[in-house]
DNA sequence: TTGTAAGCGTTATCAA
DNA sequence: TTGATAACGCTTACAA
């Protein structure tokens, strides 16, 4: 008897013997005997059920493992309770869980909202999605994906781009299927899915300079903080190269993104230039507000200037005239995203660790 | 020593009698003996720090406990390990998660994206969310619902308006704070931030009416699927009745949304009743696209057709002609449905159920 | 087919 | 100021 004793009583005894912390009220779930209606647990449902309580986490997970009668009894005292199981406590559990982390520049970008709505078709119903914006901000990127780390998600996806060393460091020693959503271009430990920005931004001044356009305006977010609009440069500056033509930074501008201030930065450019032929606006949103400045203001598109967007816009082939831009598959990209995610998670080992779903130029009417 | 011994090595021998789960390694996190880096636990952390669990622990949470030199230990332990701690542990042991889950219509609408930016504002980064998409379909609700209530989340947002028995009772019976955030229509048990869809709709419908237009088509989304849909339509029939104007079913057309359709619908009003004399669209999206087909097809708006949006879209002030909308506070929604949330979640007890955010009638150039 | 015990990684409680 | 223990609500492993 002193030596490992096997009754239950000494053992329990043996555990209780500290002060133990007060536990919630146990009674059942339903005969609350306090105010607020305390959330059942898999308890309460045993209880009610008249079984143990692994019986019920079996009926509830493997029905096919439980007798007929019982696992009935079960789900009826599982409906009956409201019985909806902590997942926060089975995924401790196991070990794994159901979340994906999404960590997005801007939550309002309905470019962004496009590719979580692909990504959230992809990975189906058994996923959920922990969002955070970073407010554009890049310091800000490696707190919030440390916070998320934090659920133990599944998988991650950020945005593609660049990363702080921190970032960088955090992503390769995740111990998830991370994948870089948006952006092709860095070499990384992550999966990419994308188009490349640089490409783009080539193409769309390549077109420009084919129709003939020479003194060419550009317009995008501080490149600084936006990997994106770096690229977007990199390739209109390489464009202008290949064609021979001289790069003139003072007629590139660096402005928020809205509407509004597309109208503004195209008046300002065609101060810096009166000769100025096209502007290459980095967002539709700037494009569209332009051109819409000048149809209020009789310029002729392209007849004065052309204007060039990127984007596509559902709106941008509507306008009158037709924007031309470039189209960029976001639906696509959190579809693409979320299904190499799930094969990774499924434990498959993938071996193509980039993604290019290209861009597409759209010649509409305006260039 | 028969009765309560109380050396720890018998306590833990009676724990370990039966055979244990075989534990992950339990070699230092950084010395691993196989091969996936293990992720470090706290108990990695006091280790290598020197000192126990507990201790780590608290000089995470509350800093100042613990003597400096012990947590100076603790943060070069915790930083050379790469710890993140587990919310999913944290959040089970203390009960409360910081996680607010979200449940939309539509992820990809501009319009709840800008909510959701609000909320996330208000919220602040304590907070993260939790996100899932209905695509539309009431019922799909419940499920959704259910299945993000399992991650015990710390308060519930839900797209305001209509829900399914099973959906109220549930939202009745999660025990958090829960809020709609949308519409402001149906007596509820949860907050309501939002605007009155029906109030809305009636007074666009009554701004067309004083500009002396009659014979007013009307398009949504399905009513049946949509409560604002259904709401804004009870708002336009009310207007109508209350000009002594006689409904006209055949003019009002249900359709799924987007900028083509918009013209489609324009075209099939007109041929419906060739003396319309103006059109309320509940979304800007229709209305910009009839718009667009107006300007191309060279019909004057207002001249021949007036054309009323809803939403009030970044682009309906710049549009030629400037789109007369009804602006809705989506961003201040959210921020409102925030602070409502994080007030309930710090214990305070609140008296009013519902805030009304209202909305604006923006009059401009196709009215 | 069902049940028992241990463990997931953290925090609350109490003792030292 | 620090530490030992039980508990959070579930699942895995094993026994009955």
């Amino acid at each position: 008897m002193s030596k490992a004793p096997t009754t239950d009583g000494l053992a329990k005894a043996a555990r209780k013997r500290k002060a133990p912390r007060p536990r919630k009220s146990s009674g059942d779930a339903a005969t609350v005997n306090g105010d607020a209606p305390r959330i059942a647990r898999m308890e309460d449902v045993a209880r009610r059920a008249g079984v143990s309580l692994m019986t019920v986490s079996r009926a509830l997970r493997f029905p096919d493992t439980v007798a007929d009668d019982t696992r009935q009894r079960i789900e009826e005292a599982s409906a009956a309770l409201n019985y909806v199981g902590s997942r926060l406590a089975g995924q401790l559990a196991t070990g794994r869980t159901r979340l994906v982390a999404v960590v997005l520049p801007d939550l309002r970008n309905p470019a962004f909202a496009l590719a979580m709505q692909g990504l959230s078709d992809a990975l189906g119903e058994e996923f959920e999605l922990v969002v955070s914006g970073t407010h554009g901000v890049q310091s800000g990127e490696e707190r919030v994906i440390r916070a998320l780390l934090g659920y133990r998600p599944a998988a991650l996806v950020v945005h593609g781009g660049r990363h702080d060393a921190a970032t960088r460091d955090l992503l390769a020693n995740s111990g998830i299927p991370v994948v870089e959503m948006g952006s092709l271009v860095t070499r990384s430990t992550s999966f990419m899915v994308g188009y490349s920005n640089r490409a783009a931004g080539k193409a769309a001044t390549q077109h420009l300079i084919a129709r003939g356009y020479r003194r060419i305006g550009f317009v995008s977010q501080p490149k600084r903080d936006n990997s994106r609009a770096d690229e977007r440069w990199q390739g209109f500056r390489a464009a202008l190269a290949a064609a021979g033509l001289t790069p003139r930074p003072i007629l590139e501008i660096e402005t928020e993104l809205g509407y509004e201030r597309g109208a503004e930065v195209f008046a300002e450019l065609r101060r810096r230039d009166r000769k100025l032929d096209a502007i290459f606006f980095t967002s539709d949103r700037w494009a569209l507000g332009a051109l819409f400045h000048c149809q209020r203001e009789g310029i002729a598109v392209p007849g004065e200037v052309a204007i060039m967007g990127f984007d596509d816009l559902d709106i941008a082939a509507l306008a009158v005239p037709a924007l031309t831009t470039i189209h960029v598959p976001r639906y696509e990209m959190g579809w693409e995203s979320g299904k190499l995610l799930r094969a990774q998670i499924a434990g498959q080992t993938l071996a193509r660790r980039s993604v290019d779903l290209g861009f597409e130029l759209k010649v509409r009417e305006t260039t």
